[in-house]
RNA sequence: GGCCCCAUCGUCUAGAGGCCUAGGACGCCAGCCUUUCAAGCUGGUAGCACGGGUUCGAAUCCCGUUGGGGCCA
């Protein structure tokens, strides 16, 4: 196979925001066409009308850019084999259905839903094989001509009776699976509109795709397009069946495990390049180290070889690890720029994050979701009294002794009004030279100093952020907790 | 229940018969550093599900058991 011929597809269904799971099959996808120099394609897969919500294909096209995954033929941009919507591409489909009737590969199927109820019913109270009981595969054209007249009915694929399908994946190589325990699927269903079993088969044949890659739960599936592909006369695609991601019970991803969507994640505060990277390593390595990679790595080095058969559990912690971890790589601009949506909604306007520069690789380090920018940096925005006890105020240096935490503070208002320049070394050189002086140590005086400033105990480094405040707002703010610790705690 | 898939530290994994006294990462524990909290550094904890084969030799191959999962209902 040449490499020009990779192409694949990533088909999802507009019912919902994409999910983890499925979103990672994209990845997969865009990675191997990337790698080979071929084609990713989305393609809407909108056959079940009931199903359909409606901004979905959107959120879905929205979660594909936000990763980072561009694609080469898509709804929204066409391409060769257009139009992208298999909602739109009715007609190819009924076509594939009617030659198959005609070859007697397929037939048409009038039992009413009733009737198929019953069935059902007999079969589980014989403790039989549920499925189909082939009642029209057998009519005559007048019986089927009979039946029309009430209503089109729907298109039943002919599954052979007899001997065994065998699916070739790439990754278990061949499965068997026998024939007889397989009924007949619908293909058209009374509406007119395709099941995914035929749309798919169609669809992945008329756009050249040469890689199937999907979640193992198709694998049961597998050998129903398998046999449709026969009864066309076209060769199937190299099957692809990628483990499924499990929840912390261990069974399959899903709402109930919490935050499946991609949008979630992004709300939450995850970067699309950590989640890209964490998706990538559930069911596929680099090799026996590499755990941090770029996307252009993670291209360079994708392979179906290397992805693995078991499926893998979504664990969070490491999610929100590797999150931190590229939090920690970014700019110091471009994560404020980042974070700067969450800032904002916090203080309630617009911010300037200039100040904060000094500052940012110091909260970078102390951050694992963007969100918590907030925590590190809202009080130097802060208009009014910080809310903190006079417990905070005290510490532990001081715990109990109001008089005591008063007088370090009092110290420390002296020599900030004092000080000569503004800058963390010469902050840090004054408030230590004082603590030595007090004798006492410093992490005793520091922390009302700190949570006088900030109003909370756990902050960005001290020296920085007196910097950043500047003195007027520093000395304020020391003014304010003085204060309070001169009137008896309420 | 029937069919199918899977099985290495708690988790993600490396390992394609001798490089394995089973490697890495996250987590966890301890220590160092330290102005809070982090980060960083050092060390440690922990695993080939079980039983049979095959072989001079098995985490690696085969069979079975057990366990987990998926699909259909």
């Amino acid at each position: 196979m040449s490499d020009s011929a990779v192409r694949v597809r990533y088909g999802p269904s507009p019912t919902g925001e994409p999910h983890i799971g499925n979103i990672r099959t994209a990845l997969f996808d865009w990675l191997l066409a990337r790698r080979h120099g071929g084609q990713f394609i989305v393609r809407i897969e909108d056959t079940d009308q009931a199903r359909r919500v409606e901004g979905a294909e959107e959120g879905i096209l929205e979660a594909l850019r936000w990763l980072g995954l561009d694609w080469d033929e898509g709804p929204d941009i066409g391409g060769p084999h257009a139009p992208y919507r298999q909602s739109e591409r009715l007609p190819l489909y009924r076509e594939a259905a009617e030659r198959l009737v005609a070859a007697g590969k397929a037939y048409r199927c009038f039992c009413s839903p009733d009737r198929l109820d019953a069935v059902r019913k007999a079969q589980q109270q014989q403790k039989l094989a549920p499925g189909y009981d082939r009642h029209c595969r057998n009519l005559t054209p007048e019986q089927v001509d009979a039946a029309a007249a009430d209503g089109p009915g729907v298109v039943r694929f002919a599954m052979p009776r007899e001997g065994t399908t065998v699916v070739e994946d790439a990754l278990r190589g061949a499965v068997e699976f026998r024939n007889e325990l397989l009924d007949d699927h619908v293909l058209l269903k009374r509406d007119g509109f395709p099941t995914y079993h035929l749309a798919s088969v169609v669809d992945d044949r008329e756009m050249r795709i040469s890689h199937v890659i999907r979640g193992e739960e198709w694998l049961p599936s597998a050998p129903r397009h398998v046999a449709q592909y026969e009864a066309l006369g076209w060769a199937p695609p190299i099957w692809v069946h990628v483990p499924i991601i499990r929840g912390a019970d261990k069974g399959k991803l899903s709402k109930r495990h919490g935050a499946t969507s991609v949008r979630a994640y992004a709300e939450q505060g995850f970067l699309p390049e950590a989640l890209l990277n964490f998706m990538a390593l559930l069911g596929w390595s680099k090799d026996e180290s590499t755990t941090i990679m770029s996307r252009a790595e993670m291209v360079e080095a994708f392979s179906i070889e290397g992805l693995g058969l078991a499926s893998a559990m979504f664990d969070l912690e490491r999610l929100s690890e590797m999150n931190a971890r590229y939090i920690r790589a970014l700019s110091p601009a471009n994560f404020l720029e980042r974070g700067r949506p969450w800032l904002e909604a916090a203080v309630g306007r617009e911010v300037d994050l200039g100040r904060l520069l000094p500052l940012a690789p110091s909260i970078q380090e102390r951050v694992k979701l963007l969100p918590e920018l907030v925590d590190y940096a809202d009080f130097f925005y802060a208009e009014g009294a910080l809310e903190y006890s006079n417990e905070e105020l005290m510490g532990r240096g001081y715990r109990g002794k109001p008089w005591a935490a008063l007088e370090a503070l009092e110290a420390a208002l002296r020599l900030l009004r004092g000080l000569e320049g503004w800058d963390a070394a010469g902050l840090e050189a004054g408030l230590r030279g004082l603590a030595e002086e007090r004798g006492e140590k410093p992490g005793a005086l520091f922390t009302p100093v700190r949570v006088a400033v900030t109003g909370k105990r756990i902050a960005p480094p001290l020296f920085e952020t007196l910097e950043v405040l500047g003195r007027e707002a520093t000395v304020g703010r020391l003014n304010a907790a003085a204060e309070r610790l001169a009137r008896p705690d309420d």
